[in-house]
DNA sequence: ATCCTTAATGACGAAGTCGTGACGCGGCGG
DNA sequence: CCGCCGCGTCACGACTTCGTCATTAAGGAT
């Protein structure tokens, strides 16, 4: 039961999310251009924003921008056509809490949403929300460093990504779908065992050392990181 | 939420900034001469002045250098059509604390404003930012000089503005396309490998000599300057 | 206990990404 | 006008990373 606002210029796209979001119980307020999204954001009141990337005249990285230097910390989810990591690393920069890739699944949209307003705001200022920690798990998306027990974690640029899923979604089972959407981009089965070789070879990075393992396995649903 | 001075004649750019400025929460006050603009900066009470480096009248170096003399603290973002080293360094030595090419991003001068506020505030006086260090590498951006455990090592152009942009960015990854446009002033994608022919030129002369490397390829992402 | 389904893992080939030496163009100063 | 210097381009090689498959292991149900 949130307000949120968003900033999309689409109007289909637009509409579908109101219309998803208020079905889930949430206010909903629309605005079509980044100029009319900074004026309505900037009094700080909406729980969450959910901001388009491309958006005419003012573009949605510029929009995040002058908002987190304007002190305004309302947790803000990034919708994006573009899926590189190029992109994502210049909406954390700027200042998002998350990163959605079109097309995506309204379910989707609204767990994120309620993962970073759970999180609690960003912090204001200079230190945007690049860090997410878990247990003695750490990891900096920007630096792009990870660390269990301070000890340094070599990650491939796969295994980042879905770690940094799992991560967003601690203590909740994730779905092969939600991992094959969210994490590969595809928005189909490719009928393979990618995942599993992935969580496999992340599994065994996490845990070599002794630790105790934080990813488990949720038969016939899916994984889920968290203790136990 | 600051008060901002923009000195620049050209009204399509100055309503622009004073536009943006504003919706990100600041006071802005315009002017468009170097006169004007020195009469109102003079007793200090901004918290930051933008400055086109080329006014009527009374230049923009002129302009600062004056308010320097006068013993006006404030932080300066520079703004110039002018990209060259030579430039770049002119400001800096008048005084300036950052330094932004047209045409620039909203976003950036926004960024810029902030950072230099911030850091304004850690260093009192007249002291500007000539200075970036890293680990046993130092750079003085006004002499151009660089140097690695003391011992002098010679940078093209190029190479240097490189390193500035790391530096700045220092321990965070830097995608291909910030590079571009940062250091390049390209704004679309050349689609050859000058980025990586440039860092494997300037990693060379960074790490001669047997030092530990700083300069690191981040799969997938960009670069990253940093330890380990 | 056994069978069947679901998951884990090791190995391999293909594709992608990066690094670097060499070359050539264009501007600038002599 | 000529030569030098800085820079961008190219080509090729080295190395990573990724997805697939085959095989082994683990759960769950009857």
């Amino acid at each position: 039961m949130a307000r949120i606002l968003c900033i999309e210029d689409d109007p289909t796209t637009s509409d579908y999310i109101a219309k998803s979001l208020g079905e889930a119980g949430h206010t909903v307020e629309t605005v079509a251009n980044g100029r009319d999204g900074l004026l309505r954001a900037s009094d700080g009141s909406y729980d969450a924003i959910v901001l388009d990337r491309m958006l005419p005249g003012m573009d949605g990285i510029a929009v995040l921008t002058a908002l987190r230097a304007a002190g305004v910390a309302t947790p803000v989810v990034m919708l994006s056509a573009l899926a590189s990591l190029d992109e994502r690393v210049r909406g954390l920069r700027a200042g998002s809490d998350d990163y959605l890739t079109k097309p995506f699944a309204v379910a989707e949209l609204l767990a994120r949403i309620e993962a970073v307003q759970r999180r609690g705001a960003a912090i204001p200022g200079d230190t945007p929300l690049t860090q997410i920690s878990y247990s003695d798990l750490d990891v900096d998306l920007l630096a792009r460093r990870v660390t269990r027990g301070g000890k340094r974690i070599d990650l491939q640029p796969r295994e980042f990504r879905l770690l940094e899923f799992l991560l967003r979604n601690q203590g909740q089972v994730v779905t092969r779908t939600m991992l094959l959407e969210s994490v590969w981009d595809y928005h189909f089965d490719p009928g393979t065992n990618v995942i599993d070789v992935h969580v496999s070879r992340l599994r065994k990075k996490l845990d070599e050392g002794g630790a105790r393992p934080l990813l488990h396995t949720v038969r016939g649903a899916g994984y889920r990181l968290g203790e136990e």
